[in-house]
DNA sequence: CTGAAAGCGCTTACAG
DNA sequence: CTGAAAGCGCTTACAG
């Protein structure tokens, strides 16, 4: 397999490397006999071509970066893993870049990118990186922003519905009979945070109970002692994400409260990982496998045409095992 | 920023353009003064070599795969983080790959790595694959195996010491005061898998006791219900990993077993998501961070001079909520 | 439909 | 220490 390039084939095949790469890249500008030859020798030889090569000379790959803060967040994890097979599917290899949040990692990809000739590239952005900065760049003009709403850039975006998601943890809640519903926020890292804490202050009838608003892996902790310190304690808490509701419901029980015995709890994203929790975690699903395979037909959309398309999914929910009605 | 390329540089610094690429590339090879100048001027054009074209010349990349079953397994999702960087640290840029245990894709990333030229690549294989066939690859000769104990294919691994890590869970548990032991198998995908089976079955004292040696994700739901049939049940349940051992209390818990009162379980992995379960999971934690580096290591190692080196490592027990002394 | 030529952005012996 | 030349493995107008 040593050194086996265009020329080889060509040689073995008996035609001109042009020849060649026209089999492999436009078949139908070669007749056919010599193409099915030409695909036989290069079988033989176990040849294929080099994507280095090509995409040097064409300045374009198919190399496509999924950018994402972190992904020892299940979040990321599952939007990564869906998306790798939403890319794969249309020609494209995903490539995970992980920032941990910083400018200048992220910075660094969209020069790597760049010079990798990616055609177009996903971020997932935490709140600590400015999507405006990021335009500044060459690359910045093909990304598309998943989770984060900004219109103002000319930026794809696919988001779901914030508003619409606290909405449907609300009516679980009431119509279980809840009417003094706290909430926690907590490991932000994305805009979605926000406007999910936004659309509960908007719905909560009464006073808003905000158990806590940290974006650090200790909101669960915080969260817990303040509820258990209160006086006149909601009945139920919406978890801004999943993992926030883990937290709080881990703590809740180091504290000897029951879940949904003493409080129901409800999450926000329908992580695989909620079907496993203790117990399983009453949840807002966002359709994360749509949001990938979307935001890749945005990437091609506005290579093809310019237009920055914004796409809003709808949440659902998913009733398990840490929501009841309250104590009578 | 259009057609910035090593040309340009060169005329704008008035030198040739074998002279810009000693700059970069082979500093001591230029007058001090020379690359100052070049490398002034490419910095206010900003310019940076191209990775591409650079690798095909040289035949050598700095891409790193790193080849994963399932990115949604926290195990792998820490394994890829903390790789991420220490690949960084050493100039290289890891390429993560997920094969979902398939042969093909994995056969697939192979060929790809060899093609962009990957210096050498990590592979945490699952079950499913077989790492002597992965050998007839061209790349296979240059991956270094974590997780997997194959001493026979002069391939680098690294893994941890498994049988020392079930050996810490028995001490804990007996020191608590229990004498009947179970475990519970499931989701493998790993090697270790069996050799944690192995292990718990040698070091168990009298009868062995497994739960369930399933491996799919009903294991803990199976284990559960077998659990909840037997006549003399064992007092403490050692799991084969942290997604197993949540799955287990999980279900434990929905047929109303207390997890450490009526029942202690201990996970193997050391997940940072254990610590936020209900209840924090005492488990066995392997040093992945480690893993990581030392695989490089190793594939650096190889490299050079052909070595197949063999790292295995000590586990560590994390005593957290889900253990306690046996009902009296 | 096929071939010959130029060139993508670099590196690296080889001279000087 | 620097330059000129050849070449990595491809693609793509341009002829024929």
């Amino acid at each position: 397999m040593a050194d086996l390039s265009i020329d080889v084939v060509a040689r073995e095949a008996g035609v001109h490397r042009s020849t060649v790469s026209r089999a492999f890249s436009r078949p139908e500008a070669v007749k056919a006999e010599t193409r099915e030859h030409i695909l036989r020798v290069a079988e033989k030889l176990g040849y294929t071509m080099s994507p280095l090569a090509q995409a040097l000379r064409r300045k374009t790959s198919t190399l496509v970066p999924l950018i994402v803060p972190d992904i020892t967040n299940p979040f990321f994890a599952e939007l990564a893993k869906t998306m790798t097979e939403a890319a794969g599917e249309r020609g494209y290899q995903l490539m995970l870049c992980v920032t941990n949040g910083d400018d200048v990692q992220t910075a660094g990809y969209l020069t790597a990118m760049q010079s990798l000739y990616a055609p177009f590239g996903i971020i997932a952005p935490s709140t600590r990186v400015d999507i405006d900065a990021l335009m500044q760049f060459d690359f910045g003009q093909r990304l598309v922003v998943i989770d984060r709403v900004d219109q103002n850039a000319g930026v794809p975006t696919v988001t779901v519905d914030s508003r619409r998601g606290i909405e449907l943890a609300f009516e679980h809640l009431r119509s279980l009979g809840h009417r003094r519903i706290g909430y926690v926020s907590g490991i932000a890292g994305t805009h979605t945070a926000q406007d999910r804490m936004d659309a509960y202050r908007d719905l909560a009838e009464g006073e808003p109970i905000v158990l806590d608003s940290g974006a650090d892996s200790e909101a669960g902790g915080r969260a817990a002692a303040h509820f258990a310190a209160m006086a006149d304690r909601p009945t139920a808490i919406i978890a801004a994400n999943d993992m926030v509701a883990f937290g709080v419901i881990s703590a809740l029980a180091s504290r000897g409260f029951r879940v949904p015995e003493d409080v129901s709890v409800v999450g926000f994203d329908g992580l695989a990982l909620g079907a496993r929790f203790n117990p399983a975690l009453t949840t807002v699903r966002q359709p994360i496998a749509d949001m990938g395979s979307i935001a890749i037909e945005l990437a091609e959309k506005k290579a093809a045409d310019g237009s920055a398309g914004h796409i809003v999914l709808e949440p659902e929910l998913l009733v398990r095992a840490s929501t009841a009605g309250p104590r009578p």
